[in-house]
DNA sequence: ATGGGTGCAAAGGATTTGCAACATT
DNA sequence: AATGTTGCAAATCCTTTGCACCCAT
């Protein structure tokens, strides 16, 4: 069932079905890590063993650009994507580097493209940045020891 | 009276005031293109001939980090940096690069740290991406020539 | 045989690091 | 003297590019 999930998404986006692509998209459906281009290339390539680090870049690019994955630039230093395409805020930890999905905050929804001051917009992320509560246990830990 | 606003901000916050820092956050002040930091490296660079990038980088680093500045992460290639610390919406155009100010749009207001689900925010950060409306004329035009 | 998809190696760019020199208190 | 700040060069890391090969239609 879950292969077909990937299968779907890529054919309802526009997207030709490869092995390379659909083993992307079943890893991006399968873990909600919100992958760097390197984490899906280290754990993938183990299993496609010819798998290449461009194709994984092209291939992330290209479900970003079809709208079937969100592209994250919340981490300053890296790209990462996001196989959940529904609106959510996204919470990036400044201490571990972790991406938390806040489902219950508030979001601009963006159904369609819509207009702005004469600009299109298509897209729309909101990023909250701060110290997730797993690092402020840890802090709070060692001031107390 | 704007050297004065340079000055102000970076006291207020909690920075000791440099040669260095006071020409960037002054730069910041007076050019609101979103720059990064190789547009502040090479326009002041001309001025203060000894300034080098690693100043700049620390330099805009800690502005951010004192919430003197915005650390804008829209742009998936190269951080940039905004001096107006009101919070507004940013919109990246896709194909020129350019970073627009959107001031009338709603955005999630943060006067201080909040708790969501455990994890403190900090800063928060809605970003628009399309095709602004320069970009749009030009590729009208191009449809009908 | 044609176009799209993939992989490899090299190149490109942005950012960080280590360390010595310098300024400021 | 002590601490914080700066500058340079080298290193690092992420991402793109060019090109050859391959696969499917």
């Amino acid at each position: 069932m879950k292969e077909k999930e990937a299968y779907n998404i890529l054919v309802n986006s526009g997207i030709r079905p490869s092995v390379q692509r659909l083993a992307i998209m079943d890893y991006l459906l399968n873990h909600r890590t919100h992958p760097t281009v390197d984490e899906i290339f280290t754990v993938l390539g183990r299993k496609i063993s010819t798998l290449s680090r461009t194709t994984v870049y092209n291939t992330l690019r290209l479900f970003a650009d079809h709208h079937a994955a969100q592209m994250l630039t919340i981490d300053e230093r890296r790209v990462c994507y996001d196989g959940d395409t529904r609106p959510h805020v996204h919470f990036l930890c400044e201490r571990c580097g972790k991406v938390i999905d806040l489902f219950d905050e508030p979001v601009p929804v963006l159904t369609q493209a819509r207009e702005v001051n004469g600009n299109l917009v298509v897209d729309a992320q909101l990023y909250y940045r701060g110290i997730c509560a797993e690092c402020q246990c840890k802090e709070k830990y060692i001031l107390n020891n």
